[in-house]
DNA sequence: CGCACTATACTTAGTAC
DNA sequence: TGTACTAAGTATAGTGC
């Protein structure tokens, strides 16, 4: 519940670590979302983690290409 | 003070809209910036905006460019 | 315009199952 | 391990300067 400040390091332990993780790559997509619906704006987002086998992306593997494209 | 729920939609008036760009730019990139400290991931992020002649990028436009390598 | 303030909405760490 | 719960910590809309 939230009862100790987050403290800014690496999390040792792993299922704490991969829990942690999938919460807030959750939180974190939808704050981009957020973002660009408010906002009007273009954004991407590509998070690695050895939990997934794919990359997760935001908005999508297309969108991401074409914010890709536009910033190289 | 935050006094109405956010509605998750275009923000129209100009000045209130740059406003909450700024605000949650910073917000989602101190977002990303936990998620891999506490995480030890790899993850990027890039936002385009009228308001920045360059785009804001996460966590530097070099290790943007490492990631989007591994992404392609 | 941009920064500081602050009440309130939102996110999330730890827990139980 | 995944989901649900909820207290407590964090982010932020609206405001004044």
């Amino acid at each position: 519940m939230t009862r100790k400040k987050v403290k800014l390091a690496f999390i040792v332990n792993d299922s704490a670590r991969k829990a942690t993780f999938k919460k807030r790559k959750k939180g974190l997509l939808k704050k981009v979302d957020e973002l660009s619906t408010l906002c009007g704006i273009d954004a991407c987002a590509i998070i690695y983690s050895p939990y997934d086998p794919q990359p997760e992306v935001w908005p999508s593997p297309l969108g991401v290409q074409q914010v890709l494209s536009k910033f190289r």
